[in-house]
DNA sequence: AGCAAGCTACCGATCGATCGGTAGCCTGTC
DNA sequence: GACAGGCTACCGATCGATCGGTAGCTTGCT
């Protein structure tokens, strides 16, 4: 198995690597990891099944790798940028801002994330939740400086929580529906809407 | 095929049939339509695979009476009763409690519907979008109702429906999770959540 | 020469689906 | 009240197709 394409150089020239997980994470996201068949995903990206085979080492292992890929884009475009905002509203706002933009202009891998991790190894399922936790965790934290600043309307954290992180992979699920026409609009309805939802109305 | 018993009399003893159902449902939501073998649903009922074959045409007319089912129990636990509210803001919260509750109480199929429907034929998938369509009508008409009385926030109505809809179908999916201990905290918690993100503050 | 990236050809297992057959229950007829 | 006929609800066995995966050969680039 060559080079993944995926965790390597970050602006290196696509690899057929990377072609193909790209594919098959396209594929998983509209028919399920379950009804996605090896030899489509070989066909999608020109290929024999055989042929794929070079690139993977198995269907279950190629979950995990785009499962962590994604997690490792996710990191990349909207953890990471986000945590040096110093001001919690500003840094919520952000980060809804990048998650959605990055679900929509890059793979939307992210999506097929959470509803597709049981099909991975128990060892390996808790690895990708414990990324998820401490993507969760950014959230409920920021939500907690709100709170600390009098800012946050009451409610619970952990909810409110779980509700943001499902609209941002929500949002990302429209994409293949007809009226997702405007992504900037639907971006700044989403923050604003969210915002709504939690903070206090200004005095 | 003998009688569905999910299209039938009301309050009859649930058939064996509609155990198939049922089960077949609730294995579907875990592991995707394509990741659930008709083996794993007989064995999950205590019947061959040739028996099971005696309750359905085809697995995948098994989905879409599923599908439809859930549609059935959407309308009849949620929007009809929640049509006869008057006051728009509290049909709207009224909505949200029942969907919840049904989600979590009955049979939580109404989740797998969304993301599972493009396993069906072209013209069973219409159907099933077209019942869908109505339900979000519900929504929407509700919401510009409050828009005309000029309770509502800014929003784009369409997409703000979306959230709506994703915000309740997402509640459904965290049932296997670990944290959705108390049902009527979450649902209290939806509801505030929700009407946050729509209505002006009062004045 | 060496190695990445393919291919053809094939494996055993499992898929969805169908076959003929049967145990048990109801119902009507004489 | 016995028994033929029919019906529901399953069974074991098996179908062709497809599944994920492998062995070994070829090809083209460096």
């Amino acid at each position: 198995m060559p080079d993944s394409g995926l965790r390597s150089a970050p602006d290196a020239a696509p690899t057929r690597t990377a072609e193909v997980y790209r594919a098959a994470a396209e594929l998983m996201v509209e028919k399920g990891f379950g009804g996605t068949s090896i030899s489509e995903i070989a066909q999608a990206v020109g290929m024999t099944k055989a042929g794929l085979y070079h690139h993977i080492s198995s269907k279950q292992d190629m979950l995990y790798q785009i499962l962590n890929y994604a997690m490792d884009e996710l990191e990349r475009i909207v953890t990471a940028p986000v945590r040096l905002i110093e001001d919690p509203e500003e840094r919520l706002r952000q980060l809804i801002r990048l998650q959605i933009h990055g679900s929509v202009r890059h793979g939307l891998a992210f999506t097929v994330l959470f509803s597709e991790i049981n099909h991975l190894a128990p060892a390996e399922q808790e690895e990708i939740r414990g990324r998820l936790k401490e993507n969760h965790a950014l959230i409920r934290e920021t939500l907690q400086e709100l709170a600390n600043e009098g800012r946050l309307r009451e409610l619970d954290v952990n909810i409110a929580t779980m509700h943001i992180m499902n609209a941002m992979t929500g949002v990302a699920r429209w994409k293949h529906q007809d009226f997702t026409s405007d992504e900037e609009h639907l971006i700044q309805e989403t923050v604003a809407y969210t915002m709504a939802a939690l903070l206090k109305p200004e005095a």
